[in-house]
DNA sequence: CGTGTAAGGAATTCTGACACG
DNA sequence: CGTGTAAGGAATTCTGACACG
């Protein structure tokens, strides 16, 4: 549900395409999954398939190294994004309901 | 320019996805763009690379060669779309021009 | 015309491991 | 820790062609 389903959430992409678009190593492509930086799928077959999300995500992770983050840092940077982005889904989850009740929530029977 | 270079005109998918993508088999794939129905890219060393656009006008050649419409047919179709679409554009060119003419256009020296 | 298939080769991707630092 | 590389195998993709209808 959500925005998901979009073009920017399937997996679609081959390791040999972000590999193009990232500049990165297919070394380096996989070492960041095994580091659980990124969480690609894979096809029947078991080749990996990327999503344009992956990618981006992938960018920043290359800027990241190259000021000297190391993995485990970057790791806690996206937990900590992550977190913040739910905390304000159920803000906006909560307001909803707030709204919902005040309008039709305490009806008489 | 324009609404290019989003997602969903990246070629980006390698044929073995769009097949899972479409249900098309890829002699079926490679036919089609033989009669110039779709226009994927190629990878430095030649294999095809599809959009989300491309998979999309596949799953709608698809539809129309079960109804028994011809590829020739479904071109023409494609080319009457496109040319609608750019007549389009032209009247939105115009009508700005239009505007800008009205009031930028005739400014005296 | 539209699609299947077998053929042979080239390129891709995968895993586990050794290397260096 | 982060990345390169050689190794061997399996899966992918490509082209040109023959087949059928």
């Amino acid at each position: 549900m959500n925005s998901d389903s979009s073009y920017k959430n399937r997996k679609v992409i081959s390791i040999g395409v972000v590999k193009e678009l990232t500049g990165l190593s297919e070394r380096q492509i996989r070492y960041y999954e095994e580091r659980n930086l990124i969480f690609p799928e894979r096809t029947e077959k078991g080749s990996r398939k990327y999503s344009f999300f992956d990618v981006e995500r992938l960018v920043e992770i290359a800027n990241q190294r190259e000021e000297g983050v190391s993995t485990d840092e970057i790791r806690r940077d996206i937990n900590k994004r992550d977190k913040e982005k739910l905390k304000k889904e159920d803000i906006r989850k909560d307001m909803l309901k707030g709204q919902l009740n005040a309008r039709f929530g305490i009806q008489k029977k």
